[in-house]
This record gives structure tokens, C-alpha cells and sequence, in this order.
DNA sequence: AAAAATATAAATCTTGAAATTTCGATCGGA
DNA sequence: TCCGATCGAAATTTCAAGATTTATATTTTT
């Protein structure tokens, strides 16, 4: 438990809480007791949490308050469609500005995280280097889009990646780790260093499909042939 | 100004106000100012404000308080790509689930739009029917992408098209209307009903590529062969 | 006269309490 | 026993005032 005053700390602690499963899905959030924790009162929290509902990872119903969102396999579906559909034009976008600096940054966080995964996959633990782990991961794929051009995307992205995490964590018993990242997410770099559009299209959506519903109806890779972006 | 009391309504008011134009674009929002329109207090004011900056429709900053978003060219490519994005993948969604229902709401969505779009280019005035305009435009583009089956789509493709409008409302003259719309809509649903996936793709480009960057690179419609959606 | 420093005013943020609404349990009737 | 109504407790929302920060105007100094 915290004990930091500042509004902000209060909003990342609780974001942090609820993107890596510290409260039971459908659970009630009462400021009155969450006030308690952050040595503040009931109206800041409610302000965080109000904020927070708009992100989307807090549920809110008029005149009976908030609660962490319940997580469904539906709701994990469309954000996988999401996910997918941003990162694989985010990272396209990427290839093509992206220089140097970019390509320097991305085999780094690559590096970063193939290291911690490596040692997540030697003890078969994620526990105990869960919140590094986390960090990595999200910076892996934040850099893959990081030079897409597009602040609005790169913020669309890390709301939807924040939900998509939070959703994981509830469900997975491993917070979403798999061993087949590893090489999956090597694969992914090559391509994209390879600025091979269509395979970098075609390996993210391997890395992710494994959350989509099965029964789901899925793009044949020819089926987009002449669709124009921008 | 309105005159009532319940936070949803001054919610709904705010934003209608403000993409619709109705603040200078960098204008300060100052609660204790709007307060005396909705006849509540400063934190009710406060909250929706609040709220609003989550949405992206207006600006925040740690202690000095809210702004109307401001307009920037920039800004508003990156909506238009976004635009793109969301309005191409759904549209497609909607045209693989999509039966005679959807056909149905998005042809009269689109018979409506076109009466009143027809009596503007009549009249060569926009201010008249402005929000009857605002609300037949929207409701036929959001019917197009009705039958993705995302919830998460819809919702996120909402708050872009809110954002998009804004911006535009502030820049061009006629709020945005151009006589091209006509044709172009009609294109649009043309290859919507006729189940072609990359024309419809490619005309939905069409009609939002006037507000695009004029240097900003463009996806040659081959470049996309063999990307994997989901 | 320009720049820095100070004082004043204004606006924002936090707080605790009042007013309103919802939730849960008990009671009464079918 | 089951269903609906009523009452009390708890939670949520609204409010207005106090505390803190930022902005503006004035004075002082170089």
C-alpha cells in the first residue's frame, strides 16, 4: 500500500493494480475504502476512477459506482482484433519512416526481452520477474509502432494494449506468458527489419491470434489484395 | 443554454458544443464560467470536463486547468488515417455479417443522408439543417460499420469521429460539407451492397482523403497483397 | 528603461459534509 | 412457501468552503 499524495501516483498505482490482476474481475471499487490506502479522500478517488472508466479499465453505471471490469472472452476477441489491426499498420507505417535510430531501438528492446524471457523459460516461473517482464514486453511492441508518424495511434495502441493486458492477466494463469513468444517475437523483427510489409503483416497476426474466439472468422491473406490505405 | 440539472445532460450538451464549433479552439474552459449555464457547482462542471479531456475533445494540464481542444493540420491527418483505419476494417466486417437488415439500415441511412445532402446543394447552405446534416451523416457512416460485431470498434470509431469533427468544424467553412459527399457516399454503399471488399475500401479512402496531408505517403493498393487481418 | 522580485488577484485542487439514490433485510399478505 | 412492500443502512453524487498553485500587476533594482 501506497501512501503518496499526488493525483497522478494515485492514477498509475491503480492503473498498475488493475492491468496485472490485484483485483477480482467483477469487483466493486469504493472509494471510501480505496481511499484509505492513498491517504486522500473520497473525491480524488473518485476523479481517478472516473478517469480510468474512460480508459476503459474500470466499469461505471450511474448512481451505483465502479467496479473492475469482468472480463469475457468476448471482450478479449475484440481487442485482439484491435491489437491486431494497430499494430500490424503501426508497424507498417514504422518500416517505412523508420531509420537507424529505429531499427537500433527496436533490436534493443527485442534483446531486452528475449534476455528476461529466456530466464522466465530456464526457471519456468514468471512471478518473479513479472513487473520487468511487463515493462519489456510493452516497450517490445510500443517500439514497433513508435515511429508510425501518429501520436493518436500510439496512445489508441497503449489503451488498447492496457486493456488487452488486463484482460489476459485475469484469465491466464501464466499473465500471458507463453514459450512460443520467444520465437515468435524474433520472427516478427526480422521482418520487419527485412521491411517485408506482408510477412510482418502476417507474423503479428500469428503472435496474436492465439486470443482470438476459435470459431472466428479470419482474412484470408489474399482476400485484402487492392485494399488502399492511406 | 440549457437549464438542467442531470450530469449525462451537461455532458452531452458540452460536447455537442464543442463539435459543433461553438468555442474558439484554444479557449479556456473555465468551470466556474460554465457553471451558471447548467445551475450546478464548479466540481459537477469539473467531472464532465473531466471526462471530455479523456475523450480527447479537450485539452488538460495538471493544474491550470481545461481548453477546447486546439486545431492543428496534424492532428487532424492523424483522425483521417485513423478514420480510414476503423471505417475500411469495419465496413468489410459488416459486409461478411452483414444480411438484408444491415442492407436495409444502411440504405436508408444513406437515402436519408442523401435528401438532406440534395437540399443543401440546393440551397448552397449548410447553417439551416446543420444538425439534422450532422446527425444524417454520422448515423450513416456508423451503420456502416453497425454489423462488425465489435463493440469495441463502434465505441472507439465514435470517439475518432468525434475528435475528426471537431477539428474539421473549426477549419472549414461549411462544416465540412462538400458537394462530392453525394456521389461519394453512394459509391461507397454501391460497393458495400455489392460485397466487394477492396472497392469498397478503396472509396471509402476516397471520400475521406481530402482531409490528408497533401505530402503524406499513400498505400499503393498492391502494397497490401498479402497482409493477414484476423 | 529593462529585468527581477514582490504582492495581489484569480483559478484550480482537495476536502468533509449534506442530499440523493441504491441495496438488503425484515415483515405482511397471498 | 413465495412474492411484493416497507424500512434502515450503506453507497454514490452533489455541494460550498478552505488550501494550494498559477497568473497578473506593481514595485524595486540594476
Amino acid at each position: 500500500m501506497k501512501d503518496k499524495t499526488g493525483t497522478p501516483d494515485i492514477y498509475e498505482d491503480l492503473r498498475h493494480r488493475l492491468i496485472t490482476g490485484q483485483f477480482v474481475p467483477g469487483q466493486k471499487l469504493k472509494p471510501d475504502e480505496l481511499r484509505g490506502a492513498y491517504n486522500c479522500s473520497i473525491n480524488t478517488v473518485r476523479e481517478v476512477l472516473l478517469r480510468l472508466s474512460s480508459a476503459g479499465l474500470v466499469g461505471f453505471q450511474d448512481q451505483r459506482g465502479f467496479r473492475a471490469r469482468d472480463s469475457s472472452v468476448r471482450h478479449q476477441h475484440e481487442l485482439t482484433q484491435m491489437r491486431i489491426l494497430l499494430e500490424q499498420e503501426g508497424a507498417v507505417l514504422s518500416m517505412r519512416r523508420g531509420g537507424l535510430a529505429w531499427e537500433a531501438r527496436l533490436t534493443a528492446a527485442h534483446h531486452k526481452l528475449s534476455h528476461i524471457e529466456s530466464q522466465i523459460a530456464l526457471s519456468g516461473q514468471v512471478e518473479p520477474v513479472l513487473d520487468v517482464w511487463c515493462a519489456a514486453e510493452w516497450e517490445f511492441h510500443e517500439t514497433l509502432l513508435s515511429d508510425c508518424g501518429s501520436d493518436l495511434m500510439r496512445r489508441t495502441f497503449a489503451s488498447i494494449y492496457d486493456q488487452f493486458r488486463q484482460q489476459l492477466v485475469t484469465r491466464e494463469r501464466n499473465y500471458g506468458y507463453f514459450p512460443e513468444n520467444v520465437a515468435e517475437h524474433q520472427r516478427i523483427v526480422d521482418a520487419a527489419l527485412a521491411r517485408d510489409e506482408a510477412l510482418c503483416r502476417q507474423r503479428i497476426h500469428e503472435h496474436l491470434s492465439r486470443n482470438l474466439l476459435p470459431g472466428a472468422e479470419t482474412d484470408a491473406p489474399a482476400a485484402r489484395a487492392s485494399g488502399a490505405a492511406w
